[in-house]
RNA sequence: GAGCCAUUAGCUCAGUCGGUAGAGCACCGGACUUUUAAUCCGGGUGUCCCGCGUUCGAGUCGCGGAUGGCUCACCA
């Protein structure tokens, strides 16, 4: 490969590494190295510099920054760990070798054998001995000191973003962790993980609109998945006892700050169990996990403490909307619901229904209000086509939504094992979708077979993972807990 | 999809009343053998997001567009 080529669209500071790079090859030096052995990691030997001082180590990374001293220099050295000081000596290197380290550019990556040592001012310290280079970095790095603010180039080149701005790279640290603390937290309890398709024939398991996209060979649409709910449900049938799924779930929606196209959800299953046992296991899932990940459960969001010690108090919607708005909507029908709207200024279509206006309601008064954690139940059995009726009131369900500084964090429910009431609830879905709403659920014949051979009573819990990440570090926006947020595809500069 | 705001050097930003573009870092040359936002001397590297218009003259004013951020709407 030519690396000259291109040269004329480059700005000077490229084209002045090109030629460095030129420079390298001509003196037989490979600018692009090779599998490199490491002895130590930079955050290793500052914890342990009592132990390590004088002794010899291998490190390896990428030089962040250079302060030179005519025959003596420093750098700093970052790995994945943490930074570390490097020293080169002219005396200790010779001049030659010297020379040509001077001709290291920010950003380039090496691997380095050398002595540990304090200097006089107290830094732990690498006085290199001998260098390799293992990556040339051709382009330059953000400002050393404001590093890289553009969130639109933050985003579009994380890359970059996780070399210069620190505290990034330990989000996705600590979305790991989470995931990986609930992943133990469930297999602990019995859980089996499964995966279950995310091509779908029907797009099930939510109300949302799906993403298309067609498969060649059988000639066929095929919807990206909104939910893996109704098959994970199959499997109950199919006589597994506790099962989840981790993984992606594709909305063709709107994009905000708490909304990404695609997104990670956590779905589990257990036979036997109902609404009751997924708010118990909820309170402990957050709790263990905020005592893994941050330590203790009380935890900090945006300069509010939120406490998520179990148990959270418990409220059921129609009364969470009365307390906040001074409305009772119990028992209401379509119209005089609608009435109530009106009076309080909740704009909602002609022909809402009750349920609608009895979400609205709750979207304009109580969910701006729940900040602590709380569980929000008994919601409206036209809003819950998979959830149980309650067995005292056939016009709500057996649902809950656990809330957190207003965010909806999950959603769980009785499971609806009865596929008659199941077949009526998918008829009036699809009668909303002919109506013009294409959110409202598809007829699924076969999930209603899979019912009519029996699935045993349970509970059904779907976490947003992406939201519970925000919450545990701290993060505004689901672009800062996500590696690569969806962008429009934007032309080169 | 609507409203508000932003877009100037590789990065972070300034740019007055409309008069022809600036700082710090980075980079290039030089000095300097324990510095650490090293320091000192010298060098400005640019499609001022794009287009059209007003004007003798536009980074600056007007209109249109692009991209992004925030808020709202939809959703988890």
């Amino acid at each position: 490969m030519d690396h000259m080529e291109d040269r004329t669209e480059l700005n000077e500071l490229m084209a002045v590494r090109r030629e460095k790079l030129q420079d390298l090859l001509d003196l037989g030096i490979d600018p692009f190295g090779e599998k490199f052995v490491r002895t130590h990691a930079a955050q290793e030997i500052l914890d342990n510099f009592e132990d390590l001082e004088e002794q010899e180590t291998v490190i390896a990374g990428r030089i962040m920054s250079m302060r030179t001293h005519g025959k003596a220099s420093f750098a700093d050295l970052m790995d994945h760990t943490g930074r570390i000081q490097l020293y080169f000596r002219a005396d200790t290197l010779g001049e030659e070798l010297y020379n040509l380290m001077q001709k290291l550019d920010i950003g380039d990556i090496v691997g380095i054998q050398g002595r540990i040592f304090r200097t006089r001012r107290g830094e732990i310290s690498v006085e290199v001995q001998a260098v390799k280079l293992l990556s040339k970095s051709l382009r330059p790095l953000p400002d050393k000191w404001h590093g890289l603010k553009d969130v639109d180039l933050r985003y579009r080149q994380r890359y970059v973003d996780l070399i210069v701005n620190p505290g990034v790279r330990e989000v996705f640290e600590m979305r790991s962790k989470i995931i990986q603390s609930l992943r133990n937290f469930l297999i602990a309890k019995g859980y089996i993980e499964v995966e279950t398709p995310m091509l779908n024939v029907i797009a099930g398991g939510a109300n949302a609109r799906p993403f298309t996209t067609h498969h060649n060979a059988l000639d066929m649409d095929l919807y990206l998945r909104i939910a893996p709910e109704l098959y994970l449900k199959r499997l109950l049938v199919g006589g597994f006892d506790r099962v989840f799924e981790i993984g992606k779930n594709f909305r063709n929606e709107g994009i905000s700050t708490k909304h990404n196209p695609e997104y990670t959800s956590c779905e589990l299953y257990m036979a036997y169990g109902d609404a009751n046992d997924m708010m118990e296991l909820t309170e402990e899932i957050f709790a263990h996990i905020a005592k893994e990940v941050v330590g203790s459960t009380k935890i900090t969001f945006q300069g509010q403490e939120i406490d998520l010690t179990p148990p959270w108090p418990r409220k059921p919607m129609l009364e969470a909307i009365k307390e906040f708005s001074g409305v009772d909507l119990t028992g209401l029908n379509d119209e005089e619901a609608r009435a109530k709207a009106k009076e309080k200024g909740i704009t909602v279509e002609p022909n809402a229904s009750y349920a609608n206006v009895v979400e609205e309601f709750f979207d304009a008064f109580v969910e701006p209000k729940l900040i602590q954690p709380i569980f929000i139940t008994d919601h409206p059995v036209e809003v819950s086509p998979l959830a149980k009726r309650k067995k005292d009131d056939p016009t709500l369900t057996d649902r809950f939504e656990p809330f957190i500084v207003t965010w909806e964090v999950a959603n769980g429910f009785t499971e609806l094992n009865d596929p008659i009431d199941q077949e009526q609830r998918f008829r009036q879905q699809v009668e909303q979708r002919d109506q013009g709403d294409d959110e409202a659920h598809m007829m699924d014949e076969d999930y209603i077979r899979a019912l009519e051979y029996g699935m045993p009573p349970a509970g059904g819990l779907g976490l947003g993972i992406d939201r519970m990440v925000m919450l545990f570090t701290d993060s505004p926006s689901i672009r800062d807990v996500l590696l690569f947020p969806h962008m429009r595809p934007r032309a080169e500069k």
